[in-house]
DNA sequence: CTCCAAATTAAACAATGTTCAATTGATGGT
DNA sequence: ACCATCAATTGAACATTGTTTAATTTGGAG
């Protein structure tokens, strides 16, 4: 599949230099049969980011299963998230930084799966306190995702100064202490 | 100056569609010309970012200044953030997906740019708590803040299942809750 | 073996970043 | 007033990109 050359692609020379001849010539063909089989370059990407996310979304999932503890399980989800991400810092990338320009929006299979781990981590803070309302819940569970992404995506660009002192890791632990504290008590 | 061209381009256009001849178009030159001022067309964008996080920096500290609580000034900083990359989506996200291909990196100046707001919510958290020992202020600002770009970048691109009743700034309002709780209490 | 449909290619297009020799323009000295 | 020098500016060229499409190859069904 092109989808597969076109990941690996990313993985080895970054995102920036990621091109239909590249895909192309990697899995044998010519660019123009890549046009049949996908509309548009972007087309290509959506397909790809749709197998990032699975692929992320599994992993988290078969790492947290085992876990019987809520808050345990949403400090591991997390910590598999954090290392995808270093793991594969361009394939992750391309998931939040790619829009498709002009024309049909996102398709819906993709704000569905990007909804998953929102859904998980909610699911857990509902087992935490069982008493709240969903919307809360759901909104907390917002908040703290959205938190952990934000240090992930600015450690990850090389946009935040992690000295030796703090890393990403005490600093995500930092924002779950926060969050899950203040759902608890209040 | 062409740099204001590039912003006023990306604002109107949207960045997918900055390009150097279009630049140069719109201050009445050629394109060869630009490549006399710049080096790279990258080289355009990061100055055209420095001025953005100037821009931004002075807005925020322009807007929190009389404010005489720490802790209302750390939301009205927050809420000057959210504001502005709500009102230049573009640009904002220029800042933050742009990356020097190849060769040197992003520019000392970048950095310090970004950390000075870092920096203002350090100076606030020392403000609220001033027994705290430097790096645990420091590590609480970070991660904080990256918090909250992590909700604004999320919800900026559309990532972000906003419904009816959860908006961006209550995420925000319950981040800041959470860990300036945290930080008052532990 | 033939023939048709599907798969694949090759070539072309416009637009991009980038370079550089040639041209213009102005500035200062005599 | 003229000219010489130097910087600013241009225009044309290049390689590489996404994208389209007519032509060619290929692979089975009859």
């Amino acid at each position: 599949m092109a989808i597969s050359a076109a990941a690996k692609l990313v993985e080895t020379e970054g995102f920036q230099s990621l091109t239909a001849r590249k895909v192309a010539a990697k899995i044998g063909y010519t660019v123009g049969t890549l046009y049949h089989v996908f509309r548009n370059f972007d087309d290509l990407v959506i397909h790809m980011n749709a197998q990032t996310i699975d692929e992320m979304a599994a992993l988290i999932q078969q790492k947290t299963r085992k876990k019987r503890n809520p808050e345990v399980r949403i400090r591991a989800m997390a910590e598999v998230y954090v290392q995808y991400a270093t793991d594969h810092p361009d394939r992750w990338r391309l998931v939040f930084e790619h829009q498709a320009p002009s024309g049909l929006p996102t398709p819906a299979q993709m704000k569905e799966r990007r909804d998953v781990m929102f859904e998980m981590v909610a699911d857990n803070l509902r087992e935490i306190s069982p008493e709240r309302i969903p919307q809360e819940v759901a909104h907390t569970a917002t908040a703290l995702w959205s938190g952990i992404h934000g240090i992930c995506i600015l450690a990850l660009t090389g946009k935040l100064y992690l000295g030796g002192a703090f890393s990403m890791v005490k600093l995500i632990d930092t924002l779950i202490d926060s969050v899950l504290n203040e759902f608890r008590h209040r």
